[in-house]
DNA sequence: TGTCCGTGTTAAAAATGGTTAACTTTTCTG
DNA sequence: CAGAAAAGTTAACCATTTTTAACACGGACA
């Protein structure tokens, strides 16, 4: 669904640096490393490269993380930035805020608070385009999530909350497989007996709708799941 | 140019209580302290107020910081909040974060910090301005909720009380779902069973009324609540 | 090759929701 | 204060959605 969400990381412990890039990573962002903030500063200004946020460590040689959250807010008054720093002062965090920082979070931190506190500053920076209107092909089928529609050759059919909560899944994973037990959890919160025998119950109503196009096809996965085939 | 922006506090601390408050209205917030979340809760319900942001302490009586902060978030999607706590485990920051808080402090905190993160979230939250105002356009109909007026084609509706709650819940929550359990709360306090069918009710009367532009929709989700989809 | 287990399918049961109208309570007004 | 009007609740009935049951089938594997 949406694109993976890029952060442009400056860190001149190297440890740390890469501690934070491959749990970042983990995470489903896309992480660029640089080690000073001169470095951050050109990989920002580089037009081959956009970032939905940056994380600036204070203390770095050739450019301090002030200088260069401070640079990088005289040309983009938007992009978010958070600090990471030793220095707990508060004169030091007021320092930080006062250059237009989202966050200033103090060393030692938990990966996982870092992380928290990425999601709030993404949730509240990105535009908001509620994507109400997304319409997705599967197949030559078309297909409205967000208003539970399906575009089939006699009209619309309106799915049910648990129709499109299936449909949904096996469209993100056209395709690939998507495993049973996941889409229980996800769709019906556990993975019970009943529940599985109700989704499969809902594999025969989608599968039902979907003829409509013979080049879709939602194939069992014997014990493991269904893959949602889309052919050519 | 901007009016004030007004902040909801929930501190059981007297002294604490007194002294942020004192400090943010001389920083030019509105404020309105509650001792406890029970208070809280009820203020927040309170159609006659409206507020930008919540400061939620986590430990307090009635009814914890945790659990106030999830019941509004139940309510509203959008409204920023952030939690003031002695907890300092990762654990509690994280429950806190998971409820959808916009920030966590742990005390003791500097009155300047608390200051400049409160800034960077109302700098980030302003744009998409959600709030409720004198007047919301719901699709092409234009809602007063201070006044229970809809404007509809063939003049205006003075919506009842129980419809106005229930239509202002719904509003709020434009385009996203409104959990059955948590607006029966809000509107008629319990949610029984009786209530439940009360509300289906109005939820039919309000549908009927919405009828004027063909882009709006209430959309039940089976079992969870409803959505009020307003396509363009 | 027979037996188990997972799946396909259909039908019926159960739960939830939509709507209308009757009924009760509250508020307004002469 | 009585009666009417408005608001809100409950009841009844029907529709839709979801779960459960029943039976059939087919692949995996001893």
């Amino acid at each position: 669904m949406s694109t993976k969400r890029k952060i442009l990381l400056a860190e001149d412990d190297e440890n740390l640096g890469r501690l934070l890039s491959t749990f970042l990573n983990a995470k489903g962002f896309e992480i660029e490393l640089v080690r000073n903030g001169k470095a951050g500063y050109e990989l920002f200004n580089n037009p081959k490269y956009s970032f939905d946020l940056l994380i600036l460590d204070v203390m770095m040689p050739e450019m301090d993380g002030f200088t260069l959250g401070a640079e990088i807010r005289e040309l983009d008054k938007k992009i978010p930035f958070l600090y990471l720093s030793a220095k707990s002062m508060k004169e030091d965090k007021l320092k930080g805020f006062g250059i237009g920082a989202d966050d200033y979070i103090t060393k030692p931190f938990s990966m996982e608070e870092l992380l928290a506190r990425i999601h709030v500053i993404l949730k509240r920076s990105q535009p908001e385009q509620k994507n109400i209107q997304e319409k997705v092909l599967v197949g030559k089928i078309a297909y409205e999530p967000e208003l539970s529609i399906l575009h089939l050759n006699d009209g619309e059919k309106k799915l049910t909350t648990k129709e499109n909560l299936l449909l949904r899944l096996l469209v993100k994973n056209q395709n690939e497989l998507l495993d049973r037990q996941a889409a229980l959890r996800a769709v019906w919160g556990d993975d019970n007996y009943f529940n599985g025998r109700s989704m499969d119950v809902y594999i025969a109503k989608l599968r039902k709708l979907l003829k409509d196009d013979p080049n879709i096809e939602i194939m069992n996965v014997h014990g493991i799941g269904f893959k949602l085939l889309v052919k050519q």
